[in-house]
DNA sequence: TTTCCCTTATGATTCAAATCATAAGTGGTG
DNA sequence: CACCACTTATGATTTGAATCATAAGGGAAA
């Protein structure tokens, strides 16, 4: 939870229900609001010309998204979408500030996502640029099992489609499986009833 | 300037030089400093298993880098190199950390830098996922003549070699000197004297 | 239970960027 | 000046992922 939910709603914060893919806010929309996931799951995306969709981000229960287009003053670069039903807390950008102001913890730990996120377009970047598409999966699902942490015993048992994984890291459908398939084959994953696991 | 001089020599910031090509820390090193150019020019980088090079950023006089890894509390995601010859200012972690206690603008900053970063690296693996070399390119010529920002009357004299273009966006020189001669051909940029200008 | 859509799967073909080779222009330095 | 390293340049060839086509499996809903 970045900013409790006592003080969001002190400060006059909305709290608003989006069905599955319903958009929150469109790429290049002014910003006006921070947002914070109480429930379900938001995903930040943007499509190119072409209609292929670029996922940014993927937001669980507790995170918030939005916020760095209000710190540095630019409009929304991407799509914020509902992966599924959600339920989430809508604060204007002035309250937003003001919160920031009165409670430093907070405002320090923004600086700790944004570096976190930071950090993961960052080995993504490096990945894109000069990997083949096994390697780029393998970091990507390596990178995805770290953030679910403590519960690290045994295997990870990957929580995304073949596409949302392509759509991840810029990859088509056919390549993620026929990359999945042949990483199998290596042993460095498993498929058991067409989902993915990591040992 | 990120921080004022004073206030990082009165934290016990220590001056260092750094010739050319010379690195002021490695990839994967655990993060103890926080650094600000004074003068020169620093890049953050990495190289991939077949020695391609992908630079993240590159830092000019004022500029700070290296902090991320300080707010998330991971190791150094790449190296910083220097460009030219350059004089920065290090100052430890527990001595930054102090600052940003007493000085909530300068933390408040840091929110609109590492936004700006991430708007930038969001940008680049939307472009480099699915478009082109050419629109690749011209997406990243216009963000740094934005950055430039002001002195912006006339035309823009792109201030990167295509080898240093190439290696910001995950293409090959020869990719980007045949893709900068066809956006010529198309009049969406000029070349004169080996010089590319965007107008 | 049938329908529909999404997901996984696989083979054939295309295509754009990487790779390889080669050379001319440029700038700094001993 | 001569040399060396870097940058720009261009053509030929290779290659790996995208694209196209097709189909089977699964889950939700009418």
């Amino acid at each position: 939870m970045i900013i409790p939910l006592e003080i969001l709603h002190k400060k006059g914060a909305v709290i608003i229900r989006i069905e599955k893919d319903g958009f929150i806010f469109h790429e290049d929309e002014s910003a006006h609001c921070y947002f914070q996931v109480i429930e379900g799951m938001v995903k930040m995306s943007s499509y190119s010309a072409n209609g292929q969709e670029f996922i940014q981000g993927i937001f669980h229960p507790g995170e918030c998204f939005g916020e760095p287009a209000l710190f540095g003053d630019f409009p929304y670069p991407n799509n914020a979408i509902a992966v599924e039903h959600s339920i989430i807390a809508r604060l204007p950008k002035q309250a937003f500030f003001e919160i920031l102001e009165h409670h430093f913890e907070i405002q320090q730990n923004f600086n700790r996502i944004l570096s976190r996120r930071l950090r993961y377009k960052s080995m993504l970047l490096k990945e894109i640029s000069s990997y083949n598409p096994e390697h780029i999966i393998v970091t990507l699902l390596r990178y995805h099992r770290e953030l679910e942490g403590a519960k690290k015993e045994g295997e990870y048992c990957v929580p995304f489609t073949r596409q949302q994984i392509a759509d991840m890291c810029g990859l088509r459908v056919e390549t993620v499986i026929r990359a999945v398939k042949k990483l199998e084959k290596e042993r460095r994953l498993y498929i058991r009833e067409h989902k993915i696991y990591m040992p």
